[in-house]
DNA sequence: ATAAACCTTAGAGTTATATCAAAGGTCAAG
DNA sequence: CTTGACCTTTGATATAACTCTAAGGTTTAT
Protein backbone atom coordinates (compact mmCIF):
# COMPACT_ATOMS: atom_id res chain seq x y z
CA UNK A 1 0.00 0.00 0.00
CA UNK A 2 1.26 3.09 -0.60
CA UNK A 3 1.34 6.90 0.30
CA UNK A 4 0.88 9.29 -2.43
CA UNK A 5 4.12 10.56 -2.47
CA UNK A 6 5.59 7.08 -3.16
CA UNK A 7 3.34 6.62 -5.87
CA UNK A 8 4.26 10.29 -7.19
CA UNK A 9 7.77 9.33 -7.12
CA UNK A 10 6.58 5.87 -8.68
CA UNK A 11 5.01 6.64 -11.31
CA UNK A 12 6.07 9.94 -12.52
CA UNK A 13 2.83 12.05 -11.70
CA UNK A 14 2.98 14.35 -9.29
CA UNK A 15 1.00 14.34 -6.00
CA UNK A 16 -0.83 17.16 -7.04
CA UNK A 17 -1.47 15.70 -9.87
CA UNK A 18 -2.64 12.48 -8.61
CA UNK A 19 -4.76 14.24 -6.34
CA UNK A 20 -6.36 16.57 -9.73
CA UNK A 21 -6.66 13.14 -11.87
CA UNK A 22 -8.71 11.61 -8.66
CA UNK A 23 -10.84 15.09 -8.66
CA UNK A 24 -11.07 13.91 -12.34
CA UNK A 25 -12.77 10.77 -11.64
CA UNK A 26 -9.75 9.05 -13.04
CA UNK A 27 -8.53 7.34 -10.30
CA UNK A 28 -8.82 6.74 -6.84
CA UNK A 29 -7.15 5.85 -3.58
CA UNK A 30 -9.21 2.54 -2.53
CA UNK A 31 -8.48 3.06 1.41
CA UNK A 32 -7.33 5.77 3.72
CA UNK A 33 -5.63 5.63 7.13
CA UNK A 34 -7.63 6.63 9.80
CA UNK A 35 -6.44 10.05 9.48
CA UNK A 36 -7.44 10.12 6.24
CA UNK A 37 -4.00 9.43 4.12
CA UNK A 38 -4.78 7.96 0.67
CA UNK A 39 -3.70 4.31 0.20
CA UNK A 40 -2.91 2.92 -3.03
CA UNK A 41 -3.63 -0.60 -3.39
CA UNK A 42 -1.64 -2.64 -6.37
CA UNK A 43 -5.27 -2.32 -8.25
CA UNK A 44 -4.66 1.09 -7.90
CA UNK A 45 -1.25 1.45 -9.04
CA UNK A 46 -2.14 -0.46 -12.36
CA UNK A 47 -4.41 1.83 -13.00
CA UNK A 48 -2.54 5.07 -12.13
CA UNK A 49 -0.08 3.28 -14.82
CA UNK A 50 -2.04 2.84 -17.54
CA UNK A 51 -3.74 6.10 -17.27
CA UNK A 52 0.28 7.96 -17.21
CA UNK A 53 1.00 5.24 -20.49
CA UNK A 54 -2.20 6.66 -22.01
CA UNK A 55 -1.51 10.35 -21.50
CA UNK A 56 2.19 9.42 -22.67
CA UNK A 57 0.33 7.78 -25.78
CA UNK A 58 -1.45 11.13 -26.26
CA UNK A 59 -4.76 10.69 -25.03
CA UNK A 60 -6.81 13.54 -23.31
CA UNK A 61 -7.88 13.05 -19.93
CA UNK A 62 -11.48 13.04 -21.58
CA UNK A 63 -10.52 10.09 -23.81
CA UNK A 64 -8.51 8.19 -20.85
CA UNK A 65 -12.28 8.26 -18.94
CA UNK A 66 -13.39 6.38 -22.14
CA UNK A 67 -10.96 4.00 -22.43
CA UNK A 68 -10.60 3.15 -18.29
CA UNK A 69 -14.36 2.41 -18.26
CA UNK A 70 -14.06 -0.11 -21.14
CA UNK A 71 -10.89 -1.59 -19.31
CA UNK A 72 -13.00 -1.88 -16.20
CA UNK A 73 -16.15 -3.10 -18.37
CA UNK A 74 -14.27 -5.36 -20.87
CA UNK A 75 -16.70 -7.81 -21.96
CA UNK A 76 -19.57 -4.97 -22.30
CA UNK A 77 -16.98 -3.06 -25.04
CA UNK A 78 -15.86 -4.34 -28.18
CA UNK A 79 -12.45 -3.65 -29.43
CA UNK A 80 -14.51 -1.39 -32.02
CA UNK A 81 -15.26 1.06 -29.22
CA UNK A 82 -11.33 1.26 -28.71
CA UNK A 83 -10.03 1.31 -32.04
CA UNK A 84 -12.80 4.30 -32.61
CA UNK A 85 -11.14 6.68 -29.73
CA UNK A 86 -7.61 5.81 -31.40
CA UNK A 87 -8.44 6.48 -34.49
CA UNK A 88 -10.49 9.79 -33.63
CA UNK A 89 -7.26 11.13 -32.02
CA UNK A 90 -5.05 9.98 -34.75
CA UNK A 91 -7.90 11.97 -37.20
CA UNK A 92 -6.59 14.99 -34.55
CA UNK A 93 -3.27 14.67 -34.01
CA UNK A 94 -2.72 14.34 -38.17
CA UNK A 95 -5.15 17.76 -38.59
CA UNK A 96 -2.85 19.37 -35.86
CA UNK A 97 0.45 18.01 -37.48
CA UNK A 98 -0.68 19.36 -41.29
CA UNK A 99 -1.64 23.14 -39.24
CA UNK A 100 1.71 23.13 -37.79
CA UNK A 101 3.09 21.97 -41.28
CA UNK A 102 1.35 24.65 -42.95
CA UNK A 103 2.76 27.38 -40.27
CA UNK A 104 6.60 26.21 -40.77
CA UNK A 105 6.18 26.37 -44.38
CA UNK A 106 4.90 30.33 -43.82
CA UNK A 107 7.63 30.66 -41.49
CA UNK A 108 10.59 29.19 -43.59
CA UNK A 109 9.25 30.97 -46.56
CA UNK A 110 9.31 34.21 -44.44
CA UNK A 111 12.95 33.51 -43.41
CA UNK A 112 14.48 32.69 -46.85
CA UNK A 113 13.33 36.02 -47.94
CA UNK A 114 15.33 37.88 -45.27
CA UNK A 115 19.30 37.77 -45.13
CA UNK A 116 18.55 38.49 -41.21
CA UNK A 117 22.16 41.00 -41.54
CA UNK A 118 22.11 43.17 -38.53
CA UNK A 119 21.37 46.61 -40.16
CA UNK A 120 18.47 48.61 -39.83
CA UNK A 121 15.19 47.15 -40.14
CA UNK A 122 13.68 49.90 -42.36
CA UNK A 123 13.69 47.08 -45.42
CA UNK A 124 12.79 44.31 -43.55
CA UNK A 125 11.76 41.52 -46.22
CA UNK A 126 9.38 39.35 -43.30
CA UNK A 127 8.18 42.85 -42.26
CA UNK A 128 7.33 43.92 -45.63
CA UNK A 129 5.70 40.61 -46.44
CA UNK A 130 3.29 40.84 -43.41
CA UNK A 131 2.29 43.96 -44.79
CA UNK A 132 1.41 42.43 -48.04
CA UNK A 133 -0.95 39.99 -46.30
CA UNK A 134 1.60 36.86 -47.13
CA UNK A 135 0.49 34.80 -45.07
CA UNK A 136 -1.21 32.08 -46.68
CA UNK A 137 1.44 29.74 -48.25
CA UNK A 138 -0.59 27.16 -50.45
CA UNK A 139 -3.76 26.11 -49.58
CA UNK A 140 -6.69 29.02 -49.73
CA UNK A 141 -9.20 27.23 -48.11
CA UNK A 142 -11.75 29.80 -46.77
CA UNK A 143 -14.08 27.76 -46.41
CA UNK A 144 -15.08 26.10 -42.69
CA UNK A 145 -11.62 25.68 -42.01
CA UNK A 146 -12.57 27.39 -38.48
CA UNK A 147 -12.55 23.81 -37.05
CA UNK A 148 -8.94 24.20 -35.22
CA UNK A 149 -8.78 20.76 -34.42
CA UNK A 150 -8.51 21.57 -30.18
CA UNK A 151 -6.47 18.46 -29.63
CA UNK B 1 -13.47 55.15 -41.84
CA UNK B 2 -14.45 51.98 -41.26
CA UNK B 3 -16.69 51.01 -37.92
CA UNK B 4 -15.86 47.93 -35.86
CA UNK B 5 -18.05 45.67 -37.74
CA UNK B 6 -16.86 46.65 -41.04
CA UNK B 7 -13.31 46.03 -40.32
CA UNK B 8 -14.70 42.73 -39.15
CA UNK B 9 -15.97 42.15 -42.14
CA UNK B 10 -13.13 42.97 -43.79
CA UNK B 11 -10.65 41.55 -41.54
CA UNK B 12 -11.99 38.36 -41.00
CA UNK B 13 -11.78 38.82 -37.16
CA UNK B 14 -14.69 39.56 -35.24
CA UNK B 15 -15.64 42.61 -33.75
CA UNK B 16 -15.05 41.10 -30.12
CA UNK B 17 -11.84 39.69 -31.05
CA UNK B 18 -11.13 43.46 -32.54
CA UNK B 19 -11.67 44.61 -29.21
CA UNK B 20 -9.94 42.01 -27.28
CA UNK B 21 -7.03 42.86 -29.27
CA UNK B 22 -7.43 46.31 -28.72
CA UNK B 23 -7.41 45.74 -24.97
CA UNK B 24 -4.37 43.71 -25.20
CA UNK B 25 -2.56 46.46 -26.78
CA UNK B 26 -1.83 45.50 -30.76
CA UNK B 27 -4.43 47.26 -32.40
CA UNK B 28 -6.42 50.65 -31.95
CA UNK B 29 -9.21 52.95 -33.31
CA UNK B 30 -7.53 56.07 -33.80
CA UNK B 31 -10.96 57.96 -33.94
CA UNK B 32 -14.11 57.97 -31.80
CA UNK B 33 -17.34 59.57 -33.27
CA UNK B 34 -19.20 61.67 -30.43
CA UNK B 35 -20.75 58.90 -29.13
CA UNK B 36 -17.81 56.44 -28.76
CA UNK B 37 -18.21 54.60 -31.67
CA UNK B 38 -14.52 53.51 -32.74
CA UNK B 39 -13.35 54.78 -36.19
CA UNK B 40 -10.86 52.80 -37.94
CA UNK B 41 -8.40 54.86 -40.62
CA UNK B 42 -6.52 53.40 -43.52
CA UNK B 43 -3.50 53.44 -40.74
CA UNK B 44 -5.57 51.47 -38.78
CA UNK B 45 -6.89 48.98 -40.88
CA UNK B 46 -3.39 48.41 -42.12
CA UNK B 47 -2.12 47.19 -38.55
CA UNK B 48 -5.22 45.00 -38.28
CA UNK B 49 -4.25 43.39 -41.05
CA UNK B 50 -0.76 43.10 -40.04
CA UNK B 51 -1.83 41.74 -36.78
CA UNK B 52 -4.32 39.01 -38.98
CA UNK B 53 -1.43 38.27 -41.44
CA UNK B 54 1.27 37.41 -38.33
CA UNK B 55 -1.48 35.43 -36.44
CA UNK B 56 -2.40 33.24 -39.86
CA UNK B 57 1.69 32.50 -40.14
CA UNK B 58 1.19 31.02 -36.66
CA UNK B 59 2.76 34.32 -34.29
CA UNK B 60 1.50 34.54 -30.81
CA UNK B 61 -0.09 37.53 -29.92
CA UNK B 62 2.78 38.49 -27.76
CA UNK B 63 5.25 37.81 -30.99
CA UNK B 64 3.46 39.93 -32.92
CA UNK B 65 3.56 42.61 -29.99
CA UNK B 66 6.89 42.58 -30.68
CA UNK B 67 6.95 42.53 -34.71
CA UNK B 68 4.57 45.73 -34.38
CA UNK B 69 6.72 47.63 -32.13
CA UNK B 70 9.33 46.90 -34.57
CA UNK B 71 7.22 47.83 -37.89
CA UNK B 72 6.58 51.03 -35.50
CA UNK B 73 10.23 52.12 -35.08
CA UNK B 74 12.05 49.82 -37.69
CA UNK B 75 15.39 52.20 -37.64
CA UNK B 76 15.88 51.41 -34.63
CA UNK B 77 15.33 47.75 -35.04
CA UNK B 78 17.59 45.41 -36.87
CA UNK B 79 16.81 42.30 -39.66
CA UNK B 80 18.01 40.09 -37.40
CA UNK B 81 15.33 41.29 -34.70
CA UNK B 82 12.89 40.17 -36.71
CA UNK B 83 14.72 36.90 -37.90
CA UNK B 84 15.60 36.36 -34.82
CA UNK B 85 11.40 35.76 -33.48
CA UNK B 86 10.81 34.42 -36.93
CA UNK B 87 13.50 30.98 -35.74
CA UNK B 88 12.36 31.04 -32.29
CA UNK B 89 8.77 30.64 -33.76
CA UNK B 90 10.12 28.24 -35.97
CA UNK B 91 11.92 25.89 -33.84
CA UNK B 92 9.04 25.82 -31.18
CA UNK B 93 6.71 24.55 -34.37
CA UNK B 94 8.93 21.82 -35.34
CA UNK B 95 9.34 21.05 -31.81
CA UNK B 96 6.00 20.64 -31.27
CA UNK B 97 5.49 18.75 -34.59
CA UNK B 98 8.16 16.15 -33.45
CA UNK B 99 5.87 15.48 -30.21
CA UNK B 100 2.59 15.12 -32.58
CA UNK B 101 4.80 12.42 -34.50
CA UNK B 102 5.59 10.70 -31.58
CA UNK B 103 2.27 10.73 -30.75
CA UNK B 104 1.32 9.71 -33.74
CA UNK B 105 3.37 6.59 -34.01
CA UNK B 106 2.01 5.61 -30.77
CA UNK B 107 -1.08 5.80 -31.72
CA UNK B 108 -0.49 3.76 -35.43
CA UNK B 109 1.39 1.32 -33.01
CA UNK B 110 -1.93 1.00 -31.60
CA UNK B 111 -4.09 0.53 -34.22
CA UNK B 112 -1.71 -1.83 -35.99
CA UNK B 113 -2.02 -4.37 -33.14
CA UNK B 114 -5.84 -4.27 -32.54
CA UNK B 115 -7.96 -5.85 -35.64
CA UNK B 116 -10.86 -3.18 -34.29
CA UNK B 117 -13.54 -6.18 -34.77
CA UNK B 118 -17.09 -6.06 -33.04
CA UNK B 119 -16.26 -8.77 -30.83
CA UNK B 120 -15.63 -8.02 -26.85
CA UNK B 121 -12.62 -5.83 -26.07
CA UNK B 122 -11.75 -8.57 -23.36
CA UNK B 123 -8.39 -9.35 -25.64
CA UNK B 124 -8.64 -6.11 -26.64
CA UNK B 125 -4.95 -5.38 -27.86
CA UNK B 126 -4.48 -1.74 -27.34
CA UNK B 127 -6.25 -2.04 -23.89
CA UNK B 128 -3.32 -4.55 -23.19
CA UNK B 129 -0.65 -2.64 -24.54
CA UNK B 130 -2.05 0.24 -22.66
CA UNK B 131 -2.01 -1.79 -19.35
CA UNK B 132 1.84 -3.00 -20.42
CA UNK B 133 2.96 0.51 -20.52
CA UNK B 134 3.65 0.61 -24.16
CA UNK B 135 3.30 4.12 -24.55
CA UNK B 136 7.05 5.71 -25.49
CA UNK B 137 7.49 4.04 -29.10
CA UNK B 138 11.52 5.37 -29.65
CA UNK B 139 12.73 8.08 -27.40
CA UNK B 140 13.31 7.38 -24.51
CA UNK B 141 14.64 11.08 -23.30
CA UNK B 142 13.83 11.62 -19.80
CA UNK B 143 16.36 13.58 -19.05
CA UNK B 144 14.75 17.01 -18.97
CA UNK B 145 12.05 16.28 -21.76
CA UNK B 146 9.49 18.30 -19.82
CA UNK B 147 10.22 21.29 -21.91
CA UNK B 148 6.63 21.15 -23.21
CA UNK B 149 7.21 24.14 -25.89
CA UNK B 150 4.06 25.65 -25.27
CA UNK B 151 3.68 27.03 -28.83
C1' DA C 1 -41.63 57.09 -33.54
C1' DT C 2 -40.41 52.76 -33.16
C1' DA C 3 -38.05 48.59 -34.21
C1' DA C 4 -33.95 46.52 -35.81
C1' DA C 5 -29.39 46.65 -36.01
C1' DC C 6 -25.48 48.44 -34.22
C1' DC C 7 -22.42 50.27 -30.70
C1' DT C 8 -20.36 50.84 -25.75
C1' DT C 9 -18.20 49.01 -21.21
C1' DA C 10 -16.70 45.99 -17.49
C1' DG C 11 -16.22 41.81 -16.34
C1' DA C 12 -17.19 36.79 -16.31
C1' DG C 13 -16.76 32.36 -18.65
C1' DT C 14 -14.49 28.84 -21.72
C1' DT C 15 -10.92 24.95 -22.62
C1' DA C 16 -7.42 21.68 -20.86
C1' DT C 17 -4.23 20.52 -17.66
C1' DA C 18 -2.38 21.32 -14.21
C1' DT C 19 0.02 23.98 -10.13
C1' DC C 20 0.05 26.46 -5.99
C1' DA C 21 -1.40 28.53 -1.54
C1' DA C 22 -3.41 28.62 2.92
C1' DA C 23 -4.45 26.62 7.05
C1' DG C 24 -4.07 22.97 9.45
C1' DG C 25 -3.70 17.75 11.00
C1' DT C 26 -0.27 13.53 11.33
C1' DC C 27 3.80 10.85 11.72
C1' DA C 28 8.65 9.38 12.63
C1' DA C 29 13.08 10.47 14.55
C1' DG C 30 16.01 12.22 18.02
C1' DC D 1 8.28 16.98 22.97
C1' DT D 2 9.67 19.24 19.22
C1' DT D 3 11.09 19.52 14.51
C1' DG D 4 10.53 18.60 9.90
C1' DA D 5 8.53 15.98 6.45
C1' DC D 6 4.33 14.54 5.02
C1' DC D 7 -0.67 14.60 4.53
C1' DT D 8 -5.54 16.81 4.15
C1' DT D 9 -9.08 20.14 1.93
C1' DT D 10 -10.95 24.03 -0.60
C1' DG D 11 -10.28 27.19 -3.69
C1' DA D 12 -7.35 30.37 -6.39
C1' DT D 13 -4.05 30.97 -10.18
C1' DA D 14 -1.85 30.11 -14.63
C1' DT D 15 -1.81 29.80 -19.88
C1' DA D 16 -3.69 31.52 -24.60
C1' DA D 17 -6.82 33.39 -27.12
C1' DC D 18 -10.79 34.25 -27.30
C1' DT D 19 -16.16 34.43 -26.50
C1' DC D 20 -19.99 35.92 -24.28
C1' DT D 21 -23.24 38.51 -21.08
C1' DA D 22 -25.57 42.30 -19.13
C1' DA D 23 -27.20 46.62 -19.29
C1' DG D 24 -27.59 50.29 -21.74
C1' DG D 25 -26.84 54.15 -25.52
C1' DT D 26 -27.02 55.24 -30.93
C1' DT D 27 -28.21 55.05 -35.71
C1' DT D 28 -30.93 53.99 -39.52
C1' DA D 29 -34.82 52.61 -42.00
C1' DT D 30 -39.60 52.42 -42.34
Amino acid sequence: MMKISQLAAHSGLSAHTLRFYEKSGLIEASQRTGSGYRRYSEEDIRRVEFVKTARDAGFSLDEIAQLLSIRLDRDQHTCEDVTSITRHKLEAVNEKIAQLTEIRESLELLLESCDGGLDSAVHCSIIEALEAGAAKTTHPNEDQATKEATL
